[in-house]
DNA sequence: TATGAATGAGGTTTCATTCAT
DNA sequence: CATGAATGAAACCTCATTCAT
């Protein structure tokens, strides 16, 4: 038997993706799951202590999804490294659709609960990217006048503006290579002089 | 004096922008402006009637303020075209800094009361873009291997991911030339071959 | 011009008819005259006193529609006597349609604010069915055996019923002479060995 | 221990019965059941769902305790039908004294959201009484003169009249076999040719 | 007289959380 | 571990009434 603890962020990341944070109510969720509402303060102290974990499971799935050194291994040359970067990335997103729209949209809106914890979140793909953008600049990948701002910006908004929309569409294969090769296409034009 | 209504818009804009459309009560906006409860509902029949007054000011901004046929008059190529929608689209979005930032936000949440209007929206806008895409296209400023898709999204993308980041941290001057002329370099070698 | 207060009142009468004391507000009724609500409180201190005020009116309505000497003097008998006293009251009651409709909605409905007012005109009804019913007992019209208690059962209970059902279907011609015979007869009966 | 369902609708009745459908606020009805305002809403999803739950057990009353069938069954003219018939009447309002207060008075004045379920009640009435009318009509009981609606009226009438006065007053023994004698008295003689 | 914007007490309803069983 | 009835603070909204103009 699954988890119970599981088996609850499983139905509530469902529906959370489905009416969003604050229009689901702990009534929705155990329903869904098929327990009281007392079980569920057995395994969450409370409705902010799930989004909480919902979090920290997201950044998991991010941590062991993206391993930016065996991205470096398998590149050669910008091309193929934003390209290997942005399948591993659709990867976990795909593999984590709802959780993914989840996240992704309450970090945009606000909650004062949450805000620290997508700040480290933010932080924490900041780094990534920043590590990227070293590498690709050491290894004269990209030119010495792109400012890692920009590098950002486009990176993380092309991206998302993906996900936002093909996520919420629910089609099958999503992310198909073909996508992956236009998306990183754009990125790599954008990216380079 | 300033409209009744419009101050009441006002202020709510400003906390729907610091504390996001759910954790905003009616208490927090009369007690701003500085009016009993009961006056609120004179002017907006419910919090959604105002929240929807507030989208379609945002709606009238942008329609007021990005003309495509002035755009394409003032263009030689796709490098000024594209910088001058941006420079445009800034100019709305940083004279409005709040109400963007409530609007970009509650877009991205989930609110089944408004999803409508945000549909809308983004049709609006994608009218906006696909206009602009024909435009370039015909012109030949854009490769004809660019499928509209991609387009969108590297437009909107960028564009987001700047405004989401500069706009909430309230520092002056958010979109100087410098700026504008950075964005629209990084779209443009995304758009060209 | 007619007097304001009086078109107030009209105006009231014919919105409580439909809506019921309650759900009929003073804007509604302002509305209806085309005055600003401070006028309305110029001339009725209050709802509960533009309340009180239409029964006022009905109790005159009564008190002037119906003299008991004179039916007196023209009646020969129960049955005549009946005829004449149901054809008064009918009249009083078509020519006030909606503010009998009211009276007696309210008056059967619970309002500690109108009870006090409410058991007067009862009073008064039952004075004025004494009365009748004394002078009946005196000609011998009625059995002795008959005690006022169902004396008064049976004339109000049977012209009430057939108000409140009449007068909600707003036909037109509601108590023609037909109307009138039948119901006179039905209570004869009733009153008569 | 009584359902707590059963509890509020006890408590509610009697307060109704007192104050009036508006007058009484769901925060009267708690106290008085010594539950919590939340609680009252684990039960009825609304007030106006606790009044329509009145009205289906009033309803229900009135057809477990009204079979016209054994009426018919144990009388042999239109006096004792008509004195078996206000028996049963009576004993059903008397055992259920602020409840029928309260269907009573709401019925006659006018709530929009109630209406329809009024509407109801008349014409399960009206049915049972026209089932009773051709009965009395085919035995030969009554004059092939009268026609319905006056024995409608005679009979609801005088009904709801007695009913109004006597359970106003909260005597004990309201409707003892003397009552019940002289009303069916009455009745028949209105009847009677 | 007349206005109508403003008031605020008071009503209904929601829902995260608790706790006795 | 599991339950689910109960809680009550807090939200939204209404509307009779007032008062400065």
């Amino acid at each position: 038997m699954r988890e119970r603890r599981e088996e609850i962020m499983d139905a509530a990341v469902e529906i959370f993706a489905c009416k969003g944070y604050y229009n689901t109510k702990i009534a929705d969720i155990v329903e869904a799951v098929g327990i009281a509402k007392g079980t569920f303060y057995l395994y969450f102290k409370s409705k902010k202590a799930l989004f909480l974990a919902l979090i920290k499971k997201q950044r998991n799935f991010i941590e062991e999804g993206i391993n930016l050194e065996k991205i470096v291994a398998r590149s050669d040359d910008l091309k193929s490294f934003v390209k290997i970067l942005i399948r591993d990335a659709f990867n976990i997103y795909a593999g984590n659709r709802d959780l993914t729209i989840v996240i992704l949209r309450e970090s945009v809106s606000v909650n004062e609960d949450f805000v620290g914890e997508f700040e480290i979140m933010d932080q924490e793909r900041t780094e990534r990217l920043k590590t990227a953008y070293e590498y690709l600049k050491e290894e004269g990948y990209i030119d010495l006048e792109n400012d890692f701002e920009f590098f950002y910006y486009v990176f993380v908004g092309i991206i998302e503006s993906i996900l936002l929309r093909k996520l919420i569409m629910k089609e099958q294969e999503l992310f198909d290579e073909e996508i992956v090769a236009k998306t990183a296409n754009y990125i790599e034009k954008a990216l380079t002089i």
